[in-house]
DNA sequence: GATGAATGAGGATTCATTCAT
DNA sequence: TATGAATGAATCCTCATTCAT
């Protein structure tokens, strides 16, 4: 059917080598964890010469980051999407949205777990990763529960994080239990941001 | 029965040993992860030769294993414990009860968590060691409130566990906002139990 | 006979483009020495394509070679003028010719040495080279001293340019010394030479 | 012919081992040069297991050093050896004897040659090396030539060492010439050294 | 011809594990 | 039984060279 495709430009070809070594990194980093990743499985995995992975990313760690790069973008954008959706939300709309969000990273992105709780090397993209997402909820906070200050955003911002990284957990259940679980971890947040938004004096 | 032979005393020798290099394991494992973790290291750290390393533990997994075993039966004592005293306790009682339990498995074991989290190997352990964990807690919630069914406390438990797991990443945290943080940690747990009474139209 | 086509000037550029090569390879295998040098960077320092690179010098070795080449020109020729000289200078003044000689192709050329001395592949040229210089020398001592026979000649031109040699490692001393260190050799190689005259039963 | 002989002591088997590694790399050093020379090389050489190698020498820049450390301190007690006879020798003798004892190092150790001018790494060593042969050889002089001023002695001594660096050069001649070459160089250091004798007002 | 992406052999180094002593 | 030297597969990474565009 497709005659004499004129072979896609070079650079056309260099970005879906990129993205055929950036899946294959998400998968073996996602199987085996950062340590255990071996640069030759997932030069393998994306059929590239392992020189050719080295001219894209010089290093396992620079791979790594830019794998949590993108992580953190995706982070950023749903963020600032839920964000602007706040003002139509009703608080418990905002708990769900909350959950979703997470959920969809998950999917997505579950290597990232893996990647920003590995030791070595920069945990300087693993911090401003960190804070960037408390921030981004804690702004949502704000804007949802009238009366919050900041400073308690902030508070509510990282133990509500730390909460939804079990839908990370939850999420890797067996799929028999996996709804229920599901459901009682929504409802629990949800509890907890009226109980927030209570506490503040909130509606 | 048998005669007090010489050797004799070796048992006790063996078991010096064996404490010291699953002590040692621990520092390093909590320091480098498991991976990063190496056998030489281990050995050197508790005064071991590499090759009585071996005798005792055939293998890197084996230690990590026995370190999680001598966890595992930590924490299942500490469950039971708190399991005993649930009669003479308010619920809120209970809620900081489980917080308090999981900052001591933390602060003592926090090495755990990272082999938990190891892929590699014989998940054997690690979900027997969730099980018992769940099974454990949604003990002390049966217990606690009364008619909660079985199988609603086992999803309570799940989601409470995954709760608490953040109490690890708590802990880690600038100690500047440490405490604020705990104390927001605390309060939401007791306000799950206490919702979680309601609905199952507990006391 | 060909007519003026607009390939004319290519010639031109690629001429360009070798010296601009042979310039950037002179510096990186000054710098880094001939293993550690890179096609790459001798490549990017030149403002070249590694591709063209290799069009014009098929290996490494090639490049170090007619670095090596145009070396033993520049020696020779020097060689050459300094004994078209002979006739109107004294012995001593040629002994400090030669000295200076050595100094100019050293501080010019430094990376021969290097080259020289890397072992791998054609010593071919490096024979050849070594040759070259030594006859250019023995000539000039066979004109400048009287009953100096080829044979002898060549001896001393052999030991001569072993010390000549030393030059090099006296011109990257500390400046401190550096300049005693010259005044010292250079009376040395004229103390040389003229005791070399009245073996010769010379002048 | 040997019955049972107890196996060697650990001990003295790893003695061996490492001996037999610092010969193969002395081979492998002097047949590549230090870049060139591999690991791999040098261990299957000695017939060691590339851990093994490691394990004694922990990269190959150590192994590099170990090398020079040795023949420095060759250097050294020739050095020393040396002084203590000069007062039973004549300066010509004691020429003679310089150009013996380079032969020697040279012989035994040509390899040192290509690491010390080797860039990389902890030019620590080698220029100790080179400030301890400088410090031998004027302190030799210094007794050998009455009336010589510290200061001088040290610039004579880097102009003869330069020069003797050339025995390096005059010994792997072909065989032919090399008579010839060994013995006018003999004559020439023996004339620097009268000469710097005179220049001190000596004898 | 020019370009630079792709290739893959090869190098230094580590470490779990074995086994001779 | 204890010891630690020995082993070698496996890892990350480099770079000369080729070849499709």
């Amino acid at each position: 059917m497709e005659p004499a495709r004129p072979t896609e430009p070079k650079r056309e070809r260099g970005r879906r080598r990129v993205a055929a070594i950036m899946e294959a990194a998400v998968a073996v980093f996602t199987e085996k964890g950062y340590d255990a990743a071996t640069m030759t499985e997932i030069a393998a995995r994306s059929s590239t010469a392992i020189g050719s992975l080295y001219r894209f990313f010089p290093t396992k760690e620079a791979l790594a980051d830019a794998l949590l790069l993108r992580y953190a973008l995706q982070a950023k954008n749903g963020l600032a999407e839920l964000q602007q959706q706040v003002p139509e939300m009703t608080l418990e709309g905002i708990a769900d949205a909350l959950v979703d969000f997470m959920l969809l990273l998950q999917s997505q992105r579950g290597y990232a777990t893996a990647l920003v709780d590995a030791r070595s090397g920069s945990d300087d993209h693993r911090k401003r990763f960190r804070e960037a997402m408390r921030n981004g909820v804690a702004s949502i906070l704000t804007k949802a529960i009238a009366g919050l200050k900041p400073a308690k955003a902030k508070v509510v911002a990282v133990v509500l994080l730390h909460m939804l990284k079990g839908v990370t957990g939850v999420a890797s259940e067996e799929p028999a239990s996996r709804a229920m679980l599901l459901t009682e971890l929504r409802s629990l947040v949800r509890l907890y941001l009226v109980s927030a938004s209570e506490r503040a004096g909130g509606k």
